[in-house]
DNA sequence: AGGTCGAATTGAAAGGTTTCAACGTCGATG
DNA sequence: CATCGACGTTGAAACCTTTCAATTCGACCT
């Protein structure tokens, strides 16, 4: 049985050549054609590499190549299974085209998420897809003029200077809000943070559109800023709720992620409000948790796989067709409605 | 602005050199060695640089130096909380000694394993990290013997090929069984499976072996089994559980993971049986959504984090050191109790 | 003036794979 | 018997970076 020596070297097609008594082509071409090789010559060769351990070296194969068979896709936070989703459907799109899918995760941290993108762009993947901290940042922008094709996922921006897949946050949140006007709420609040997050923003104005459009006054409508959309911040933000005094108290709450709205469930629950009778909550993102909580979450559904799916094929497209145009895919969420609303 | 054109090729060294009007030793002295450089030099070759958009190519260096400055994690299910902190714990590690981590998910196929497996040791990774399928695979060791550092996470294997790094399971199982002895429970369930993974055994066993040291008989501990440990298999072991007659029905169950408890929590709830008083229940794992579920989950918490930051440690150790030894390192686990049983 | 030293710079070589034009051999065809 | 084509095989060139021994240059010393 072969033992790699600790200190050797990695076997070369050289040395397969060598032992196999062919020359180096013949070797390759039996990696990559192995039709024009006899099967003599073949069985010989695969023999050889057996027996040296030989493992095919990537980065002379991609020097070689120009480019790598990998896609690349930078996450903002592995730990929301909202983001877990997404790479699942992009990698479905790459396992179709025969392609690898490399995670990163930039753990909400600018700085993690430069030097992902860099050491990407150093290894040629052939696109990246990210989610960035910073939609308008300029470092994404370098990346794509360098040549190397950049789609941003569930984001958008404001030029058009990338592909990007997003889903309608103002739409999802009017949804979400016409949901509770519908149900006879007069007192609604908006949870979520921090307010330079574009979604944060988006989904407000969503909101206030659909509540002014029921016609309710502007200030029946409470924002309570949360630091972060966690589980943590949605308790954090229940206890805040808790503490407005009862005749003013919203009765409902839209959150702008089912983590916040999973935290404020269970503050609601430990804390003996009842949910829906006494405080109704609709989530956003609809994962699978949102479904399994124990007050199921009514939340804004979106497309998950399908965001992840089409961001890959464009990032392909990029890749490869010479008179790609970049293009803004805008998906529509669609309201969920369990037992955490009123029926 | 510079704007690659479309089919440009990348710039390299030597244009930057020569539009820098400086030897190609020069530029690569200011990409690794800035110091030798003089200041006026330094300045004109990163204006070069930047002109020209130059990105270093990582395959190059990296044939050159004969190995990456990456550490890969392949993943058994990213959709499972779990195993995102164990990643969030490499990660940290990781970041401490300089090197990017790649997440790969193998979302429990053997046959993605072998490819992402394939495909980071082609690009000569400083080492790999893998909760597999199957530790037993024969992969596996021969990845390792060709000369990559393999360190198997939250899983153990009969021999001794590898390092591993799990969590004593045998004592999680009895932890948690004990937990409701001591709660005077008499007819208990164990809800997970398949039966073929080591964890869904050693964690039975545990629970068989409390059980016996609380007096208990044999048959009054029943096996409920799953087909993956997941949200919806929980559910549907609910139903199960209600299908058995009133009077040997189990008032109490530990569950494998804490997603088979949150379906169970999630079926309990919705058909109206009580947690705890009607049904006691003990999850595995301690995610953050077990804390957050709308009845707090009892759980057997295992440190998630060290996990994933030990076996990155040990990874490196091989990578780094000559006379690295194989250790199995075994964690203890520790029960959380919540609401889910009675106090 | 001749010599020494250090700092800055140079350029060739190495690293492993793939490609491709060229070569050799053999059997078949005219 | 000469020619041709098919098939299998060869080996040099290219991809880009890093390293290191060698070189140049100027300043300083005697």
């Amino acid at each position: 049985m072969p033992h790699r020596e600790p200190g050797a070297r990695n076997a070369s097609v050289k040395d397969v050549a060598a032992t196999a008594g062919v020359s180096l082509g013949t070797v390759s071409n039996v990696l990559n054609r192995p039709d024009r090789v006899s099967p003599e010559t073949r069985e010989k060769v695969q023999r050889a590499m057996l027996e040296l351990g030989f493992v095919r070296n990537e980065s002379a194969r991609q020097l070689r190549a120009g480019s790598s068979r990998t896609l690349a896709y930078v996450m903002l936070d592995a730990a929301n299974p909202f983001f877990t989703d997404v790479s699942s459907g992009i990698d479905a799109a790459a396992e179709e085209v025969g392609l690898s899918l490399v995670l990163c995760n930039s753990r909400n941290s600018g700085e993690r998420e430069r030097s992902h993108l860099a050491l990407l762009e150093q290894q040629r993947v052939q696109g990246i897809l990210v989610t960035p901290v910073d939609p308008e940042s300029s470092a994404l922008e370098e990346v794509a003029r360098r040549g190397t094709p950049v789609v941003v996922v569930d984001r958008t921006r404001s030029d058009q200077a990338f592909c990007s897949v997003a889903v309608d946050d103002v739409l999802g949140g009017r949804l979400a809000v016409e949901h509770l006007a519908d149900r006879g709420h007069t007192q609604i609040a908006y949870v979520g943070g921090p307010a330079h997050l574009g979604q944060v923003r988006d989904r407000l104005q969503g909101a206030r559109e659909a509540w002014a459009a029921a016609g309710q006054p502007e200030d029946s409508l409470t924002w309570i800023e949360t630091a972060a959309l966690t589980v943590a911040e949605g308790r954090e933000a229940g206890a805040r709720l808790a503490g407005i005094p009862a005749r003013r108290r919203p009765a409902a709450a839209f959150c702008a992620n089912d983590l916040v709205a999973l935290g404020l469930l269970q503050h609601a629950i430990s804390s003996g409000v009842r949910v829906p009778e006494d405080l109704s909550i609709v989530g956003y993102d609809d994962i699978e948790f949102a479904a399994a909580a124990a007050v199921p979450l009514t939340s804004v559904r979106q497309p998950r796989q399908l965001l992840g799916r089409t961001a890959a094929e464009l990032v392909l497209d990029e890749a490869s067709n010479p008179n790609h145009t970049h293009r803004q895919v805008l998906f529509t969420p669609e309201l969920v409605a369990r037992s955490s609303t009123q029926g």
